[in-house]
DNA sequence: GTCTATAAGAGGATAGAC
DNA sequence: GTCTATCCTCTTATAGAC
């Protein structure tokens, strides 16, 4: 656990690097806000760089905590446990709109000195996302094949259409409605996964 | 018409906001790629502000320019204009996918300084365009009603539906295909404007 | 129109005391 | 752990010569 004027740094800077994004947030700004002096933010973090890696890697740490949870996800058929996939996920990013707006920002318009640890770190997590996706799906598959739908395929298709809600609700910054959800989610399953039938 | 050094010094300077970000793109670094130096540079534009916000203009300008042209749009039906309509955006949009990153990136994430001057901008340019569209689609609803469609609820399903286009494109960077530009208009038309009938 | 030179300030980061 | 003081570099922008 972090202590409090560490936990407080984190908060700010994420909150600024959020809005203001990471060239435009000084040190200074930073340390005004959590009521420390520069040098001291300098004992938890050897560079502003530092600093914006760990608050990166804490959202893909709370995303991938969520992801990991639905495990235990028991539902009556596979068609309703690949539905509260997709709900559970659609509700983890309503809660946490502003940790994805943080993510779509420096994935979208990383700033040239974070280019490569950005892109490193991203390889990695995203590849976990798709190894706990793909058990999850091959898990819940497994009991009911459901026509032979092949897990891989399934993915495949349900991370695009699951993006596309994301970046939306990001951007327009609106959380989607319960009934908008299942609208969407039978365009999904009838259009795409059942071929339009 | 500008001329060369200032049309140089345009191109550098909105390639390098589009990549660097304003904030992290210094008069320096456009004026070592234009050859001139920086005193130069405040010849044509007073300052770092009002040289972007002139690209930013330009872009909208070129915008404004293509959808005036879709006024003389003939084809055999009104769906087909309104077909048409989306099919052409969708193809501008495509064929300038670099602009519509630029808008993306300072809508979404404008720097604290420009917060002012891009959003006052943007309503301006927004509402021509909103105007125009009107006139287009209440032009083309004009002849044939296609049992009373209302211009003004069409477009608003219909700047949804361009829109999400627009941003996934930009997002992916992944140009679409005719088959997909169809498939998705079908989906548009059968399921949103004609009630998935 | 383009240059040299420079003002005036803001930025990240460190040394070393307490 | 937090502070004061400071280094050094980079930045936008201007003055004034050619």
């Amino acid at each position: 656990m972090l202590n409090e004027t560490n936990s407080k740094i984190r908060d700010v800077a994420f909150k600024l690097f959020l809005e203001k994004g990471y060239e435009a947030t000084n040190i200074r700004d930073i340390c005004k806000e959590v009521n420390i002096k520069p040098s001291s933010l300098y004992f938890y973090y050897k560079s502003k760089e530092e600093l914006f890696i760990n608050i990166y890697d804490d959202i893909w740490i709370g995303k991938m905590d969520y992801l990991k949870s639905l495990i235990v996800l028991e539902k009556d058929n596979t068609k309703m446990k690949l539905y509260y996939l997709y709900k559970e996920m659609i509700s983890y990013y309503s809660d946490n709109i502003v940790q994805q707006k943080f993510l779509l920002r420096y994935h979208l318009f990383p700033p040239r000195e974070l280019l490569e640890s950005i892109s490193a770190k991203y390889k990695t997590w995203i590849f976990k996302e798709n190894k706990v996706k793909f058990e999850l799906v091959t898990k819940f598959l497994d009991v009911d094949r459901l026509g032979e739908i092949n897990p891989g395929n399934y993915l495949d298709e349900y991370k695009r259409f699951e993006y596309s809600q994301l970046t939306n609700m990001v951007i327009t910054n609106i959380k989607m409605s319960d009934k908008e959800i299942d609208t969407l989610w039978s365009k999904f399953w009838y259009c795409t996964i059942q071929k339009c039938k």
